[in-house]
RNA sequence: GCUCAUGUAGCUCAGUCGGUAGAGCACAUCCUUGGUAAGGAUGAGGUCACCGGUUCAAAUCCGGUCAUGAGCUCCA
């Protein structure tokens, strides 16, 4: 009898009776046997040290490739359990998965870890991957598993196996003395995993996710191949760290935050007028796009909102007061209700659609205190909102043409790698299921249309209708959810809105919820990462300093600040009697793009020095010109 | 809202065993008018987040509140 085995090079390996990955490893070289992790046999990951019954493609596992730098995260929760249950008899183990960078493990334990705890984890870790402990697997009977995750105390892990599908192994990897549910598969032992790892942080969670189930502590770790790859990660965390919107907005005078308006902002000079570039951004480009832009009340009465089913759904994230008749209102946390009150005015004609209203006034929502972050997460911030009012036939068009806007809008600021999720109904909404049935074929065929690659987000709807949720990669790889269309055929019935059809019968209009930028703030605080404060001159609020090198210029260094200004170039003046050494640091920490640099020569000639911020070259051109090129660059990208 | 951590000058941070507060930068004044990321001198600046407790004595120890950070839940 033979049994071959086929190799990701294509070729065959011929063994008598069936052989494990590691004698297949071992054929192939010594070395490659050594390194051997796990082996993927008919794609599919397993055990290194398991036999492969019969012919099969089969390919080593190693360290180098993505599935064993994610079979070493694995095993690193792993090794932090069995650590954790050394050091901490008392603590029960839950789930511990792979992240991204690292791994966590969820533990149940009367007292709380601390930081110290952490330190004490890691060597303990240290030490066992010394004691190079075989990691194996064994297949055990349900209830016997059950039984004994019981007798250990294990409550969670027995819950978790009783959850486990009939159908399922009930697979335990024994680990020196430590014992653990998992699907697997594992590394050979303890010892592979090397030195790359180390405990970050510590954090609550709620056992599978759900607020009212037991909080669990969460510890979290990165872990990589080896030392060095280590020392990359976290000196790259640094570098995030360094970008940090809340940092950066400080250092460029933008705005800052304090106790008394937990979740607002208090804007400064330099970060309001980038707040209104944003905005004016946008609504120029609404207004190409066919959008009319309203206002309506920042506060409404309660019936409204009931009626409108905010109350019922969105209740506990909205303000709420009360007038001296004991009328209570409602602080407007979405413009939506008060855009229907006035596409009702007046009688609406089929004619008339799609109507597209926009507003960009100041929303609040409640949000959990733990919530909050800066630009990111705030309680009062301005949005790109608008709804359009059209029939169901339009659905399509309209989201082709919104889906075009938004492309252009992400592009211009340099934001081109965008995908899609597609959020179909969630538990708690409003509306019959054939109407959600209508509303997400509509949405479903609109974006088939445009030729939109998507991925399902089951459950994660509006309480009103589906939606799209656009995602945007950053320049750092992180990915953000910014825009968003939700189709809503709910809101136009609950209050009320219709419009006259061809054949004069009274019908409902569809009503899309779309914003592109999203919270006006938030996207700033991304636009700021993102680009680490280094804003396009067009959005820059602070585009040009005009510095002296020495005082007998003052008077050309206004007349070049007056140009400029004259010319649409917001510019300032530093006639500060520093150096000009001194004054490019300064601006340049500030993040200004433009520095113009004037001396005595530049002065005689008409000329200006031109330095850009992260750039150490310096552009001696004609005042004419620079104004020419600087106003060029200032214009809005529409 | 939940868990853990943190809160000292405008900013970044020291502050040992409990003995009444320190640096650098920034700021003010004076000197310096200089060529592309920190010129020099002098000075001012703090109810150590807030409230309470222990103590002869609290930035320091204990409790509570608030805020912030990381994560969870939620979400733009």
């Amino acid at each position: 009898m033979t049994i071959s085995y086929r190799l990701p090079d294509g070729a065959t390996l011929a063994f008598d009776a069936p052989a494990t990955g590691l004698d297949i490893a071992e054929r192939i070289g010594k070395k490659l046997a050594k390194q051997a992790l796990a082996v993927r046999v008919n794609g599919e990951l397993r055990d290194v040290y398991l036999p492969v019954p019969e012919d099969a493609e089969v390919e080593v596992i190693t360290r180098d490739s993505d599935d064993g730098l994610e079979l070493l995260r694995h095993d690193a929760a792993h090794v932090m359990a069995e650590a954790v249950q050394e050091l901490f008899p008392d603590t029960q183990v839950t789930i511990g998965p792979t992240i991204e960078n690292g791994f966590y493990y969820d533990f149940h334990r009367e007292e709380s870890f601390t930081p110290e705890d952490l330190e004490a984890i890691e060597q303990r870790m240290r030490e066992i991957v010394r004691r190079n402990e075989d990691i194996r697997r064994e297949v055990w009977d349900r209830d016997e598993a059950v039984r004994f995750f019981r007798e250990q105390g294990e409550e969670f892990k027995a819950e978790i196996i009783r959850d486990l599908p009939e159908d399922e192994e009930v697979s335990i990897y024994r680990q020196g003395d430590f014992l653990d549910l998992c699907r697997g598969p594992h590394l050979p032992s303890t010892g592979k995993l090397g030195d790359g790892f180390r405990l970050t942080k510590l954090a609550g969670a709620y056992w599978r996710g759900d607020s009212s189930q037991p909080q669990l502590q969460r510890i979290y770790g990165t872990a990589w191949r080896d030392r060095k790859e280590l020392k990359a990660y976290l000196k790259q965390v640094e570098e995030a760290e360094k970008r940090d919107h809340r940092k950066l907005g400080r250092e460029m005078e933008l705005f800052h935050q304090q106790e008394e308006a937990v979740g607002s902002m208090f804007w400064h000079p330099r970060g309001w007028r980038l707040r209104q570039r944003l905005e004016q951004y946008i609504r120029e480009k609404m207004e190409k796009h066919g959008y009319q832009e309203v206002c309506t009340p920042q506060m409404m009465d309660r019936s409204l909102w009931e009626r409108s089913g905010h109350w019922d759904k969105f209740g506990d994230d909205m303000f709420t007061l009360c007038t001296h008749d004991d009328r209570e209102l409602a602080i407007k946390p979405m413009n939506c209700p008060g855009h229907v009150q006035i596409f009702k005015q007046g009688l609406k004609s089929y004619r008339d659609l799609p109507v597209r209203i926009g507003e960009f006034t100041t929303l609040f929502r409640n949000e959990a205190h733990g919530a909050l972050h800066g630009l990111m997460r705030a309680r009062t911030f301005g949005q790109d909102d608008a709804h359009i009012f059209c029939t169901e036939e339009q659905v399509n068009e309209e989201t082709a043409s919104f889906i075009r806007m938004l492309r252009e809008v992400y592009e211009a600021f340099g934001f081109t790698d965008i995908s899609v999720k597609f959020s179909d109904r969630p538990e708690v909404r409003a509306g019959a299921d054939e109407v959600w049935d209508r509303a997400e074929a509509s949405l479903k065929q609109a974006v088939e249309s445009v030729g939109l690659d998507y991925t399902l987000n089951p459950g994660e709807g509006a309480f009103y209708g589906p939606k799209l949720e656009f995602v945007l990669r950053d320049a750092i790889g992180r990915d953000w959810q910014c825009g968003t269309l939700q189709v809503d055929f709910v809101l136009p019935e609950r209050l009320d809105a219709t419009y006259r059809a061809e054949d004069s019968s009274e019908r409902r209009p569809v009503m899309l919820h779309r914003a592109v930028l999203g919270s006006l703030e938030r996207f700033l605080g991304i636009v700021i990462e993102s680009t680490a404060g280094h804003l396009p001159l067009w959005l820059s609020p602070m585009p040009v300093m005009v510095a002296t090198i020495v005082n007998a210029v003052d008077d050309y260094a206004i007349e070049v600040r007056d140009r400029l200004a004259a010319a649409g170039v917001p510019a300032e003046l530093d006639l500060r009697n520093e150096k000009i050494s001194y004054k490019v640091r300064e601006h340049s920490g500030k993040k200004v793009p433009v520095i113009l640099v004037v001396g005595e020569r530049e002065a005689a000639e008409g000329k200006v020095a031109m330095r850009r911020l992260g750039s150490k070259e310096n552009r001696e051109l004609g005042l004419d010109e620079a104004i020419e090129e600087l106003a060029r660059q200032r214009q809005l990208p529409l």
